[in-house]
DNA sequence: ACAAAAGTGTTGGCTCTACACCCATGC
DNA sequence: GCATGGGTGTAGAGCCAACACTTTTGT
């Protein structure tokens, strides 16, 4: 039993095994700082956790115990290094916060540090042989637990390997901390937490009226962080579904650079105006209308060509290999946030025209465009027709009453010829449950007159999450 | 045929009429800009385009007569408003422009605004009876095509309705201004524009060495624009599949506000950094990994909660009524591009240690998020969620060589319980054709051995625009 | 009567789901 | 042997493209 002989620890644990130390965290004591502080040098990693057990019932939330233990390793991680939280590993049984453990380091040494206090409860622990075979027991004295030599005997034949630790320092017990908790006795980073949080109420001596919670500053650290311009671009489209053409809004520029050029109709954002609002914004200048369908697409900044579309890295050139673009690092910098838009066709016609500067294209007919815009428009038609084949975007758009016709019309306009035949695009359609027939009828042409539906939203409400094909 | 008299236009026409306008446009002209001025009082709204004439071989392409015709309009709508240059018209048949700008404006009535010098020309015209039906002709008298009465009645007697117009001006030939162009016989705008991109060079004695491109120059005109700082803000990703758990990377914030909460890992981006750039740097900072799959999210103003998933403002209010938020009017604002990333499970032990701050917590437990990162994070786990179904992003972040169970359990804990069962799973998956199967095989557990599978881009290649399904 | 458009029905082929069953290994 | 996980096969249900067919209108 000489493993049990506190001064062998130094020699008899490899530095290159981890060390695993759980706790209730509730909260975390200056004791438990300490003991991180001896295990970091006798250990190539000190991990630690908050434990997750859902059978204490009197326990602060996992949340507050994480943070606050987050936080206690935080102060010593610009020493100690090799300190690490790990909430990932908060499990109700220790097994299974060992064997997260393995999956995490394969092919590592654990040492499980706990308190000598709860080797009597050890032998009834969750399958507790399969977890001696995964860790080494290091066990830390603690006052009113005295060594049971035979207690580790017995559990040494169930297969536990046990060491001593030669820790001297502050006993752990966070219920201490907890019932007689003054805020002095407290770590000053856990104390703040604990008062701004109303923790431990019931024996805390918070001051009456601290704040629960902080206001959302709005203010951030300087660092060399760029300063931005911001525009928003619309990409803006309306369909022609008796000419079979999709059309696109664009504007002419009145200033450098690419003046007299075609471009997306944008703007910049103002001062205290969101994003959204200011696509809105552009819209109502040009056009005058009042029902449409608008969501961003996607932002980009003014250095090169960004591609929406990219896949993946996978494979490549590892990330620290990617390189900040030498162009422009003067000034101010712009960033153009776009925006996508479907109105009805009608309302193409509503073009506001003093000094509007719109005019429609369609869409495979449309003149070089400024700076990186054709990028831009065609990732906005990708978009719309993906949107259209799960998702009942062309009703927002079509009139309140159409016939199916017309829907289909839509759709083989936005999605080009390969398109399916009439009939069964109808029987689809009217099988998701999603249209009412109001019983009207109507001649468009010569023929058979149609009946007109109704989009139904109540109906589609709960398909809402269901991926839908409306193709 | 007191219709033909020129002083009876101004009480025939009513003002509630459209006249249409096409011409070449090769190069628009100031007698081009005169008639508009001319047509401008006598109609509710003037529409114009560039005729789209495919047979024309030796014309300036389209998007130039466009843009040209664009800047005429330009000038002149700040003083006639009711001036619309409209692309969307350029058809090579006449009929077809009229036939959509029936579309456009319903119930209208509209006059068709043409030279003398195609009169005898008119009745050769594709469908000329139908054209007849849908428009009115109002003729401009063009020096060398006087008018002949008796051919207006033979037209007339065919269904057409003719006035005359009592313009006078500079004539309209483009012809001549293209042959004996000289800058000084183009408006002014339009020189430029022919300057600059080179038109006309055999007749045009253009400076030698005038820029063809402008140089996409970097300065934008300043209004009450906003100033940002921007910020990338990640979600990452990564999969426990062996004990069925996501796990997020999260980080916990070191000032106010928020000090002590954890967040999503963000930076502030820098001077000449593109977004992607910092996006990756915030990832290289708190982990040290080869191979990711990372995406660009969504783009948050600080004002007020956006709701990204927002399916539509359909029958909504008017778009004027949207209004500003009140919030943050002062000073610097802040942008967060979020980022969306998926690392191999085995990165995640890799972290950085010092000073890192960043730790992993399973998706389903996390804390209290900083600012509105728990909305980013939704976002963010639905997008993951969406993207597997239909993309291989998995193989981004599994090992090169896997087993067909590896892949499963990857995909039943990201997608959750109620997922297909494997040997469905395995035969669709296979079905694809985008797995090599390595011929080596591997015993993980108890069980027959199981085959390593390779995914293969090359075979994938051609997928890539098609919509797959990897469920 | 005929053409054109709306709407219904049928049929053969395909895919998906659920489940049964065989295979190869550890113990 | 038996348990465990890998891998194959199959019957039934449902879906879908293609196309024929009926109904109701305009001309």
């Amino acid at each position: 039993m000489h493993a049990l002989e506190p001064q062998s620890l130094d020699r008899d644990i490899p530095p290159t095994g981890l060390a695993l130390f759980g706790m209730s965290a509730d909260p975390p004591t200056q004791a438990h700082q300490e003991i991180m502080q001896w295990l970091a040098p006798q250990f190539q990693r000190v991990i630690v956790w908050a434990a997750d057990n859902p059978f204490k019932t009197e326990q602060t939330s996992l949340h507050h115990r994480q943070a606050m233990l987050g936080l206690l390793v935080g102060e010593l991680q610009s020493t100690y290094g090799q300190i690490q939280h790990q909430p990932a590993l908060s499990y109700p049984y220790t097994l299974h916060s060992v064997q997260a453990a393995h999956r995490y380091w394969p092919q590592s040494q654990f040492t499980l540090v706990v308190g000598s206090d709860i080797l009597p409860k050890l032998g009834q622990w969750h399958q507790v042989e399969l977890l001696f075979q995964l860790v080494d027991f290091l066990v830390l004295a603690r006052p009113g637990a005295p060594l049971d030599t035979s207690l580790i005997n017995s559990l040494t034949v169930r297969g536990g390997r046990f060491q001593l630790g030669a820790f001297t320092g502050p006993d752990i017990s966070s219920t201490v901390s907890r019932q007689a908790a003054q805020p002095e006795n407290l770590l000053p980073v856990i104390a703040q937490y604990v008062s701004q949080h109303g923790l431990y109420q019931a024996s805390l001596t918070a001051p009456a009226n601290a704040p629960r919670t902080q206001p959302p500053a709005t203010h951030f650290p300087t660092s060399d962080k760029a300063e931005f311009t911001v525009g928003v671009d619309n990409v803006v489209f309306a369909v022609d579904s008796q000419a079979n053409r999709l059309l696109v809004l664009l504007s002419q520029r009145q200033q450098a650079p690419y003046q007299g050029w075609y471009g997306l109709p944008g703007t910049l954002v103002r001062a205290g105006e969101g994003l959204e609002a200011a696509a809105y914004r552009v819209l109502a200048e040009k056009l005058a209308l009042r029902t449409l369908y608008l969501e961003q697409l996607y932002t980009f900044d003014g250095l090169g060509k960004r591609q929406p579309f990219a896949r993946s890295q996978a494979e490549g050139e590892p990330i620290n290999a990617v390189k900040t673009p030498e162009s422009v690092r003067s000034g101010i910098r712009y960033l153009s946030v776009s925006y996508f838009a479907l109105i009805p066709y009608g309302a193409a016609a509503l073009m506001v025209s003093a000094e509007a500067g719109g005019a429609w294209f369609p869409v495979h007919e449309v003149p070089p465009l400024a700076f990186d815009h054709a990028d831009i428009l065609a990732y906005g038609h990708r978009r719309l027709k993906n949107k259209l084949e799960y998702s009942p975007v062309a009703f927002d758009v079509l009139p309140p009453k159409f016939t199916l016709n017309e829907v289909y019309q839509f759709y083989s306009t936005v999605l080009g010829e390969n398109f399916a035949d009439y009939s069964n695009f109808r029987s689809r359609l009217l099988k998701l449950g999603i249209l009412q027939d109001t019983g009207e009828k109507v001649i468009r042409a010569a023929g058979r007159p149609a009946s007109l539906y109704r989009f139904d939203p109540i109906a589609f409400a709960p398909l809402q999450e269901t991926p839908l094909v409306f193709v």
